[in-house]
DNA sequence: CTATTATATAAATAATACTTTATATAATAG
DNA sequence: CTATTATATAAAGTATTATTTATATAATAG
């Protein structure tokens, strides 16, 4: 039953559900979603933690980067992301996809990185 | 949004689950409850209003007494109740089960009172 | 090697949620 | 009407969870 409950209660926080919300778009690192949510660093890392031990995400270290992805792995799991996505409306959160994109755009270094092996980006502007 | 999250929080709390299991097997009232989960009864009538309030029981009060069971109207809440129910091995809540039978069966009071017309009657042994 | 960057974690604080105790309310038995 | 019963609610206390600030760690650029 601890699971159950944990599994809920991972899905019982705001912050959580935009974070969700936000890697519906694909693989993110820690840097995007603190942008993106404009939100402190410890306060995201915080909350993927949650969602990570809950079981709705994976991790993946790359460098100095973690990115973050949704983990599609268990069923029950993946029919409850697909609930949540559904039922957050797109312009609830246009303001977290805005700014993610500004930050995804505005990277003047990580172009000059593309060149670079994929170890060494970065999916924002990190340098 | 918030709605969601009020949906997920109300599963999240091991009481709250205990009153779901209960009421799979039907309506009780919330002495019925208090007595199988033998737990006092404002804390009881806490849960129960959280359940209520996220959609997922609905209540009827008949004479004295308050009779609550599981609101299936919602399509996705029904989804979540049987997703609980089945996740929650038999075995795990039996001595809730028990309690609740003997205090069903032990109801001296009620077997005066079955003749008497519906609305003066309890499910347990009230009087 | 040193400085910087990305992220994690620890400690302290703040905010929420739960529990308990006490009391209110509404129904009804006597 | 008065006492009792079932349940609800308010107030106070406790516990849990979230947030912030500070610091640690690990990678790497220079």
């Amino acid at each position: 039953m601890d699971e159950l409950i944990k599994t809920f209660k991972a899905l019982s926080e705001d912050t959580r559900l935009r974070i969700i919300k936000l890697l519906e778009g694909g693989e993110l690192c820690v840097c995007d979603i603190v942008a993106a949510l404009d939100i402190i660093q410890p306060k995201v890392s915080f909350h993927l933690n949650v969602l990570k031990e809950a079981g709705f995400l994976k991790d993946r270290k790359q460098g100095r980067w973690t990115h973050y992805r949704i983990d599609d792995t268990d069923f029950f799991r993946r029919f409850l992301l697909v609930s949540v996505l559904e039922r957050i409306p797109k312009e609830a959160l246009a303001a977290d996809r805005k700014r993610l994109e500004t930050f995804m755009e505005d990277k003047p270094v990580r172009d000059n990185l593309v060149s670079l092996p994929e170890k060494k980006r970065c999916a924002g502007r990190c340098r």
